[in-house]
DNA sequence: TGTTGACCTTGCCATGGCGGCAAGGTTTAG
DNA sequence: CTAAACCTTGCCGCCATGGCAAGGTCAACA
């Protein structure tokens, strides 16, 4: 007891303040598939590694993992992430270039929005004039049909 | 020349009011690679060939492309678009059908315009607080490290 | 101690709608 | 006859994610 076990390690590594990736994946909702594509591609680095090969994760991997779900919900393409994990970590960024990034994603946004909302516009109109009856007739498929 | 070249075929049939798969793809504005991909899932028929295994298409063919294609103009899924056609080549839907898919696409699409609002705002939200100069200082980069 | 069940590992396949490329056959115009 | 423009099939890529399978590891309990 006073001296450690042969070989215990993920035991070891978790008192030490380490977690494996099933913690990691509960406590920052990035599931644990998730978080190996995101090493594979190299939006985190390579975890370190138990003796038994288990990934083990320290408080600043979860921190970096929290900060691409954060910006995953915010709808940035994991290319967007990368670029904005660049300047998170980078001390002399320019603040400009973080903003003109948001910015730009809220354009891209509001473009799709816009797009969805025409769809919609049209979708709505189109059951306007249907009656949605038992008869066969449709102004919605005649429209789809030209 | 009264009589026929030995194998012209497509000649013969575009002259038959067939149409190749470049001619169907020009004027429906459906890509080549889409409509041969529609019929290996089963969204149109299997073309008819030439003996040298070229497609040909009946305006009927071209109607349906059309179709599928305003279909996709409104978002609609290639699923849903399968259902539609179905209850376009049925005599005896009821609009009610029709309507209803129609509504649940638009309710959809309501949900996702939900959504991207959502994360709009909040980035425009997060860029109003952002000097946006040279220095590093950023609430955007702030908010995402949490 | 042995077993069980919950974890972890890698790897491959699927999704949705496309686009692109390659290697080969066909047609048409010059 | 040749060159260009078409057509064919088939395979791979995108993006972000889930699922499944076959195996190794670990923890807890009897």
């Amino acid at each position: 007891m006073g001296r450690q076990a042969q070989r215990p390690e993920l035991a070891d590594a978790k008192q030490q303040g380490f977690h494996n990736i099933g913690d990691a994946s509960a406590t920052t909702g990035v599931s644990a598939k998730m978080i190996r594509h995101y090493e594979g591609v190299g939006l985190i680095p390579k975890a370190s590694r138990t003796f038994a090969g288990y990934r083990l994760y320290a408080d600043a991997d979860l921190h970096r993992l929290r900060f691409i779900k954060r910006s995953r919900n915010l709808g940035f393409s994991m290319k967007q992430i990368e670029t904005l994990l660049a300047l998170w970590s980078d001390q002399h960024r320019a603040s400009s270039e973080v903003k003109k990034l948001a910015q730009a994603h809220a354009a891209e946004l509001g473009e799709k929005i816009r797009e969805m909302q025409a769809m919609q516009r049209t979708l709505i109109d189109l059951s306007k004039h249907c009656r949605g009856n038992q008869r066969p007739d449709c102004p919605i498929l005649d429209d789809l049909a030209g």
